[in-house]
DNA sequence: TTGAAAGCGCTAACAG
DNA sequence: CTGTTAGCGCTTTCAA
């Protein structure tokens, strides 16, 4: 591999010549760099990142950090979000899983550290809380899709579940319905609890009523551990009467809305007239699979990603960032299940 | 940030027999071990892998080059079983995407090239030949989920879309139907081309006809462009009375299966009584949500991205594979549907 | 505008 | 078993 001292010789100047041209410093003759770029070319030089971080200090690298990516499919447009932003700006991702363990991620933390990576970006696969102390690594970090528990002081950009589920939830109801139904997720997951409590107040804010049978969760068991049982609760749900059933029926995510469909037509019901169904996340894969097409909040990592890699960015440059906390807008997506 | 001469100083001895301490090397009296193990513990110092790597000029990260990861959300386990392999070997990754565009990929390649990166794994997130010429990087590359168009020297690692498909095609003939029908994927896929191949070719060992009529495409449009036309078509070979018409389809994908399903209850058929419907992929998201279950053939991604580190590294260690290309295993996944 | 000398943090090579 | 010397490829510092 050619070195900087390489190009030196065959350009006919010095190696910190060279450099300055590579580094595209000001005070270099045309003539003189022109005859560098040419020898750069000609023995296809490429420049050594190491060499260079241990003279400044500075990797020019930043880490990613996520927890179980598996689960949850659109958690690549996080990753491809802060792809797109980091890239642009020359820097270069290193990317680390926990398998949600922490060994593992003291294992990463430390990793990181060897590299002198400049910054973190934390991602979590799913919208949630964590015990997250800034100071303990002492690298510049922003958590992504998650959020430090008890501190408003971490630098984070969420999904605004609640404002998604709200628009959701107006959606429908001018729409004309009255009747509407809610089947939750886990209640232990901090997106289901804030889903919900918008439907809720949406609600009431309309005058409407919010029928306790109507509202049940879409999953049994522990979080983490929990199975879908929301077929079987719409087929319930729905085999009442046609004056005492919902008309609408908002889900916690696209899998509910999914078994919901799925349970509609077991009992001969047509979506969206005899009952309309709206999902969560917008998980296209089935969102944009089913028939008919669903009616669902979307997500926006991708959005999430690309603002969490700028706002990390700022940092580095030493710019302050008015919000700390940041919430971005869950936005309806009209398709044909309601 | 503490040094090695910070550590040295400390313990009383010099920064070489620190620097032996932490590479582990042998040859060094347990007293002096601990005592720099000691002064390591207390100042907190983490070796500087950039200045390892200017004096060994290895660099111990490995690069994973992905293209259009976004869409398919089980590629998500291929860099988790890359990622589970490489970091129990003690490297890091580098992970970069080239959104699928050749000016994207040229500065991936020269981004890892300055990283003196020690070995690429190259990940499509679909099954598909690429044009690729090892010559042109100089760094070891395993392809990965593809292969190189017109030559089968280059290491890869793929699925046996073809046999997977044979095992579902055997399954249900075992299973008593002889009336099968096949919904492709879109034939400019590879995948699409192997599994159809292999339904064929069983039914054809068993003597078994192959209804024109009912082989034909789930998707239309052109490869990258196309929409999901499934359930029309579905609904189409259903149609027939009983006699007339398949008692199970196999599916190219488990988008179409769901179609299926759907496309089934639409008519008022039960699935697997009236019509047996197997997937293709389980994406879990899929197929452990619709109403049956899927029955369907597994992508072994995880253990792909598993056994594609593996190679990597043993190409790193200078270690022969026997098998250049290697193609895994796709199990049947048998639950309700079929 | 350019170059020489020094040194970043670490390890190779060799000596003791 | 341990230390010394040199040097990896680059940038900083300072002088020309």
């Amino acid at each position: 591999m050619q070195t900087i001292k390489d190009v030196a010789a065959r350009a006919g100047v010095s190696d910190r010549t060279v450099s300055r041209v590579v580094n595209g410093e000001p005070n270099i003759s045309k003539k003189t760099r022109v005859r560098v770029e040419e020898a750069i070319a000609e023995l296809n030089y490429i420049p050594n990142l190491a060499a260079r971080m241990v003279r400044t200090n500075r990797s020019g690298v930043l880490g990613v950090i996520t927890d179980v990516v598996s689960t949850t499919p659109n958690s690549v447009d996080l990753i491809r979000g802060i792809q797109d932003r980091i890239s642009t700006s020359g820097q270069s991702i290193l990317i680390a899983n926990t398998s949600g363990t922490l060994e593992e991620e003291n294992k990463v933390w430390r990793t990181f550290r060897e590299h002198r990576i400049d910054g973190v970006l934390y991602a979590t696969m799913y919208h949630r809380g964590i015990d997250f102390d800034p100071e303990a690594h002492a690298i510049p970090t922003v958590l992504v899709n998650c959020f430090a528990e008890g501190r408003d002081d971490v630098p984070a950009v969420l999904p605004d579940d609640y404002g998604g589920e709200e628009g959701a939830t107006a959606y429908l109801i001018a729409a004309g319905h009255s009747r509407i139904g809610y089947i939750t997720l886990n209640p232990a997951i901090i997106a289901a609890r804030l889903r919900r409590q918008a439907f809720e107040d949406v609600m009431r804010r309309h005058d409407l009523a919010v029928h306790a049978t109507w509202v049940t969760s879409g999953y049994e068991g522990p979080e983490g551990g929990e199975s879908i049982c929301a077929y079987e609760v719409v087929r319930e749900i729905l085999s009442a009467p046609l004056g005492e059933r919902p008309t609408a029926l908002l889900s916690g995510d696209d899998e509910i809305a999914m078994q919901s469909i799925f349970a509609a037509m077991s009992l001969g019901l047509k979506v969206p007239d005899d009952i309309a169904i709206v999902g969560f996340d917008d998980f296209q894969m089935i969102s944009t699979r089913t028939v008919p097409r669903l009616t669902t909040v979307a997500l926006p990592y991708y959005e999430i990603g690309l603002r969490a890699a700028d706002k990390l960015l700022a940092m580095l440059a030493g710019e302050a960032d008015d919000e700390v906390v940041e919430r971005l807008p869950c936005p309806l997506v009209r398709r044909e299940s309601a």
